[in-house]
RNA sequence: GCCCCCGUAUCCCAAUCGGUAGAGGAAGUCGCCUUAAAAGCGACGAGGUGUGGGUUCGAGUCCCACCGGGGGCACCA
């Protein structure tokens, strides 16, 4: 490329040399603008030369530019991608932008402009940023969720979904934003009741929405975490879990008076016999059918109370039972006892059947509110003697199942908990009123938006038809062209204003109708990104079922903890769908899921209000990209927090031109044999690839850093005080350093290559070979402990015999005053390193 | 309350199978350089692994309990 020292400044006697980092970021770019080597070759993985890898970190959203975040992600991701290209496999290694969203609305109302305008100068302003971050993504394969030629193909995929079931319309209460005017999904709502996105306290709406049956793979969706619990991270997992929330347990049917039977969920069907009482969720339909006329006033006195309170009262857990009697009675199937039948806020509405049967000595809010209304208590499992509570839950022998004395067809006492379980479940079964069943905390995903930035909804709604699908051939259905205040929120979606866009024909009577006028929630845009990125310009599908099959499934994914529930779950219910469309043939969309830990800066988060934000632009300007990346993937393992307080980019620089100087000081010719060369130093070369290579298989990143220093540090020392930068052995390790810090340190390692006489670049060049030889040592210490003390060292050979070892440890003058006369009665030998002997 | 993860030197962190606790970096100290300082270059020390038990010839690593920190779920029956 540019001969020796052009680019770099050699100062001065008693200076080091030092290399000028912004002439050499500036020169490489313009280099791989030319080379382009990251284009992934579809050709190549499915004609089978080569194996494929996919590559996926998370597509930012568009506002501003890159933070000191993306710099951590797109730093670690960048290690993988560029390890396996010099592995040899064909990498896919996309980006684009998830470019629908709120705030380039509220941009634009603020400043009477088009979503789009905010949008597009922020991708630019973003792609820039990740070229000059030296990323080495596929820039063929750019996409962006906001283009007609994607949203196209998420309307597609919604109207392929609601054609199998899984995509509907449903009246009911939802969560509401009065501050973004708009629903809500349960993921975006905090366990504070609050917004995740704006704060705003969330109220609750009775709307007609569009839902996607997620429920439908929730066994599918949980059971599938099993074979993921090694390759994926296990905090987002167990997240996962949790919030799929499996229970096992029983239905029960109870005969109520002049009604239906009512069904109830429970995990303890073992405490039927202490069941003393139904409560029913005060708000669900079920409550309003049982009350007689009698009680009536007072019930919707009492749900008028309950509805007015918001949910951060309901949430908090310390407060007083309350509820009222419906005036009816229903009959326990074990027992045949009459228990009353309350109302109550404690039980809710959408969860299981939405009633539960009152068993107040197992469960302590039944017993809480049996104690506030004066209804019987049963215990049902022995406590243990020292037990001190109320309720008691834990395990122990059935009691008073059935009482003392009473006749009952089924008899548990004395039985464990699992016993008695499945001993009630199978009577319930034979006198038919209950079955065995799994209980899921995961709801359907609600997915319209009253907000102008997103995907319409392809339905158009008839008075004479009803709902109806826009036709495929008339695909992608665009927003009408709104800016400024026509954005504003106003409780129905802006679209609904746009009248002429509104009023459509009846795609199948002809006659007037409506568009749906609602959007779709942006984590439908990046459900299925990764699926777009294998044909990002296909315009006859979402996508090629072919290239799905080569490329498919993603084989590494990075990205942040704040997904873990919501993006992550809701791609694998795409996924799940996509298999079922019979598009693909895999079922997980992510083989191995690694999520990064946060970047911020004196123990606490990096925040305007506090003040301590580091700005990525100034520290790229003070240190390079180079000294940034080094710094944020050497910091800690990448799954932890990252204190940039703690951290030290000028050290990170330090290195670097110490690594740099190395490829100044060889001076054999490139292409020189190094097998003639230092041997010590040929073997912290070999040892080093090796072990990098296991440690970037398990993403440990931060410690290949430390063994390239190492490795740096050993090449130094042979130039000036060892054999000198003649030898080839100097030459060969300056070149593996050159490679291992090309996954982190672009710059800098091209212009090592290129100074030790290579090109075009190191992006291609071939991962070092290691000799087996070399990583065996030439000699090995020993330990030679008595009682697990370290008595001695010795210096042996690495294939030392055990009997050898044990021998020569015996020898020892040392060893000998240790064991002081004493009988040795057993000898532990793990030959070369270890003798341990016990007296 | 339930479920996961983590506690190693002043700080950030290493330590394949249980086998000499220390690789790397930062800070510090001391040199060199400098009129001086910073930067740069070179050298150096430092703890017995949160606490208490257990298993083992041998525990940072495995088991139990507790303490501390982080995360997920939560009136989910």
């Amino acid at each position: 490329m540019s001969e020796q020292g052009t680019d770099s400044t050699v100062t001065g006697t008693g200076e080091a040399a030092t290399y000028d980092v912004r002439s050499v970021e500036q020169k490489w770019q313009r280099v791989w603008a030319e080379l382009d080597p990251f284009r992934a070759d579809d050709a190549a993985v499915t004609e089978g030369r080569r194996e494929k890898r996919y590559a996926l970190t998370m597509f930012p959203y568009p506002s501003g530019d890159l933070h000191m975040g993306h710099a951590e992600v797109f730093a670690l991701h960048d290690v993988i991608a560029r390890y396996w290209r010099f592995r040899g496999y064909e990498v896919l290694n996309p980006m684009g932008w998830d470019s629908f969203g709120l705030p380039a609305e509220n941009a634009a109302i603020r400043n009477d402009t088009h979503p789009a305008t905010y949008t597009y100068a922020n991708i630019e302003t973003q792609l820039a940023s990740m070229k000059h971050y030296g990323l080495s993504f596929d820039w063929s394969r750019r996409l962006h969720t906001s283009d007609p030629e994607y949203y196209r193909w998420t309307q597609w995929l919604f109207l392929k979904l609601r054609e199998q079931g899984l995509a509907y319309r449903k009246n009911s209460p939802v969560n509401w934003c009065p501050q973004d005017q708009t629903v809500l999904a349960n993921e975006q709502v905090l366990a504070d009741g609050t917004c995740e996105r704006c704060g705003a306290e969330v109220t609750k709406k009775e709307l007609t929405q569009w839902y996607f049956r997620t429920t439908h793979y929730a066994q599918e969706l949980y059971d599938g975490l099993d074979a993921l619990q090694d390759t994926w991270i296990g905090k987002v997992a167990n997240a996962q879990r949790n919030w799929i929330g499996r229970s096992e347990g029983a239905h029960v049917s109870f005969d109520v008076e002049g009604h239906d039977p009512v069904t109830v969920f429970t995990t303890r069907p073992d405490t039927l016999f202490g069941t003393t009482f139904m409560v029913v969720a005060v708000d669900a339909k079920l409550a309003d059918a049982l009350v007689t006329d009698e009680h009536r006033a007072e019930f919707e006195a009492y749900r008028d109370d309950v509805r007015k309170a918001t949910d951060i009262d309901r949430l908090a857990t310390d407060r007083a039972k309350t509820g009222v009697f419906l005036g009816v009675h229903a009959t326990n199937p074990l027992t045949g006892d009459r228990i009353p039948v309350w109302a109550t806020d404690y039980v809710l509405a959408d969860y299981g059947t939405g009633a539960v049967m009152g068993v107040p000595g197992g469960d302590q809010r039944d017993w809480e509110f049996a104690t506030a209304f004066d209804l019987p208590i049963v215990r049902t499992t022995e406590p243990p003697a020292d037990f001190e509570g109320e309720a008691y839950a834990g395990e122990g022998a059935a009691i008073n199942s059935p009482a003392p004395g009473v006749e009952s067809a089924l008899d548990l006492n004395g039985l464990p908990v699992a016993e008695a379980k499945s001993a009630t479940i199978a009577h319930l079964e034979q006198i038919a009123h209950g079955a065995g069943t799994v209980n899921f905390r995961l709801r359907d995903w609600l997915l319209s938006r009253q907000r102008y930035w997103g995907a319409p909804i392809p339905i158009v709604h008839c008075p004479a038809c009803g709902e109806v699908a826009v036709p495929e051939s008339e695909l992608p259905v665009r927003l009408p062209e709104l800016r400024g205040a026509d954005l504003k929120p106003r409780g129905t979606s802006p679209l609904g204003a746009a009248r002429e866009w509104v009023e459509v024909a009846c795609p199948a009577c002809g006659g007037p109708a409506e568009r749906d006028t609602d959007t779709m929630d942006t984590f439908v845009d990046s459900s299925w990104y990764f699926f777009r990125f294998l044909s990002p310009n296909d315009d006859t599908q979402a996508f090629d079922p072919a290239l799905a099959e080569a490329w498919g499934p993603v084989d590494f994914y990075l990205g942040g903890d704040e997904h873990a529930v919501l993006h992550l779950l809701y791609a694998r219910f795409f996924t799940k769908a996509l298999r079922d469309l019979g598009l693909i043939t895999w079922d997980e969309p992510f083989t191995s899921y690694l999520s990064q830990g946060k970047v911020i800066n004196n123990g606490r988060k990096m925040s305007k209000s506090l003040g301590n934000g580091i700005d990525l632009g100034a520290q790229l300007e003070q240190f390079g990209v180079d000294a940034v990346r080094l710094t944020l993937v050497f910091a800690s393992p990448p799954e932890d927090n990252i204190d940039w307080a703690d951290m030290s980019p000028t050290g990170s620089l330090r290195f670097l031109q110490r690594a740099w100087r190395l490829s100044g000081d060889v001076t054999s010719a490139p292409g020189t044999d190094a097998s003639g060369g230092d041997v010590a130093l040929r073997r912290v070369t070999h040892r080093t690839v090796a072990e990098a290579e296991t440690l970037l298989e398990s993403h440990r990143f931060n410690v290949v850093v430390a063994r390239t220093m190492e490795l740096v540090n050993a090449t130094r020392k042979a130039i000036d005080s060892g054999p000198g930068g003649a030898d080839p052995a100097v030459r060969e390790a300056a070149e593996v350093v050159a490679r291992l810090l090309s996954m982190v340190a672009p710059y800098v390692a091209e212009e090592m290559w290129d100074r030790l006489g290579h090109a075009p670049s190191v992006a291609q060049a071939a991962w070092p070979s290691v000799d087996p030889a070399l990583l065996v040592a030439e000699s090995v210490t020993a330990v030679v402990q008595v009682q697990g003390k370290v008595r001695a060292r010795l210096e042996v050979a690495p294939d030392i015999s055990a009997a050898d070892l044990e021998a020569l440890a015996l020898a020892d003058p040392v060893v000998v005053a240790a064991v002081d006369g004493r009988e040795v009665r057993k000898v532990v030998v793990r030959e070369p390193k270890l003798v341990n002997l016990v007296v």
